[in-house]
DNA sequence: CGTCACACAAAGGTGTTACCTTTGTAAATA
DNA sequence: TATTTACAAAGGTAACACCTTTGTGTGACG
């Protein structure tokens, strides 16, 4: 049965089981099934041409991230959005690539308005030279690609800085936001939140932070960061798609 | 095989995977197993006295969690530290209960410093009036408890005055920190990282943070609450106990 | 004799199936 | 309305066949 959608599962995966998470997680958090609602085992099983073994360890995962409940003779009951595990990755990656995106984009802007100052300031203490070194001179290429216009290139070199910052802080709570801040940074871009050229003073404001933590001035370093990130949020909440979503 | 400790964790949880799960994390998380070293499923089932579903299970979930990864051939690999999904609550807890509690706590008091005083803000903008009133309840609650010295009761309200505080600033990333949270104060007063009785700074501060929420001063919360928050983080990094772990 | 390559076999996760147990839920009954 | 009963669906076990990976052994070639 439903021979041709396992051969595409196994195909678009090395591991089934995956395919399948992905899939279920995406309908779950795009509010395809309502709250309360119970998906069986059976069902899923039927529906996705994978046997029951398969099917159980997807389910574990998804109660592990508390996108499900199981509940004996009911099945696999949706939970409220409110009981998700909202900071997990893979939540977050669903939610990005669901309806509620620009949602989504907010409340993890919000996120990265109050992580990343501590996290550059932090970085400012305890940075190695080459981490400050290279900082700066991200700095200067963000600036020169911002000009030219380079958007792509762009969007690397700002992750980069900011994966930099997270990991250079020592402290593995805000290392592990690391991806999260990655996709935003990609999916804001994607998602025409994004001036068509940054704007001078985020460029500014690059530069700054970088020159404050290569001097190991922790309090301008935050200070920096909290202007460029709230000018970020500022910015993302003024834009019309935003504001519609 | 086994018999005493399948019985066993079958009284212990009503899902035998739980138990395991437990104690894997901490094991894992506790260090007891090198990172690099692999495990296999034959030797855990018949360790746990489990069959080889319920083992997969857990592992499905130990992977999803990045503390092990599953290599055909040779097991499961145990990860090492940067890898893990270290904002999990169910990691976070391992880690609390296990060695390296007072540096968790390190880590996540910084991650406090970050959060609370923005969540305090957007509760002073968006809070119903009964939370606010609720917040002025709890403030003056923990005045009186904190002075008689009651650290249980104290304990109680402080979880609710700053899980109050994540619900109502209407951003669930923040929201989802609630539990963490929670435990990271049980934790500090468990471990003797809490004066016997909370410093009249910390209770102004209390004060100060509601009424600014009940007033709808979002700068006066998100400082009141900044001040509060590194007042607490001081504190720890002076006790001897968190300095030596 | 030493080294490199290729072939083969074993180990261990991956996926499937069948079957039994346990327990909520809901329907039927008193 | 309260209680019993039946059943559906998850929880758990067992035994397979299969596929990848990897380590090792053998042979060819230098």
């Amino acid at each position: 049965m439903a021979e041709a959608s396992r051969d595409a599962a196994r195909a678009a995966a090395p591991v089934m089981h995956g395919a399948v998470l992905d899939a279920l997680g995406l309908e779950i958090t795009g509010g395809q099934h309502a709250p309360g609602t119970a998906l069986t085992l059976e069902h899923l099983q039927q529906r996705f041409g994978v046997s029951r073994t398969v099917m159980r360890e997807v389910m574990r995962i998804l109660e592990s991230l508390n996108l499900v409940a199981s509940r004996r003779r009911v099945g696999l009951v949706v939970q409220p959005m409110h009981r998700w595990r909202v900071l997990d990755p893979r939540v977050i990656r669903w939610r990005l690539d669901g309806p509620g995106r620009a949602d989504q984009l907010r409340t993890l802007t919000d996120l990265r308005v109050a992580v990343e100052p501590l996290a550059a300031a932090g970085a400012a203490r305890h940075a190695t030279a080459d981490v400050r070194e290279r900082l700066c001179t991200l700095a200067t290429r963000m600036r020169q690609l911002g000009e030219a216009g380079e958007l792509d290139a762009f969007l690397a070199a700002d992750v980069e800085f900011h994966a930099l910052l997270l990991q250079a802080c020592l402290n593995e709570m805000f290392t592990a936001l690391t991806g999260v801040i990655a996709e935003v940074l990609a999916g804001r871009t994607e998602h025409g939140l994004m001036p068509k050229c940054p704007r001078p003073v985020a460029l500014d404001l690059h530069d700054r932070v970088a020159d404050c933590v290569a001097a190991g001035d922790a309090w301008g370093a935050e200070t920096a960061m909290r202007e460029l990130v709230e000018e970020v949020r500022d910015a993302i909440s003024t834009t019309p798609e935003a504001a519609a979503g």
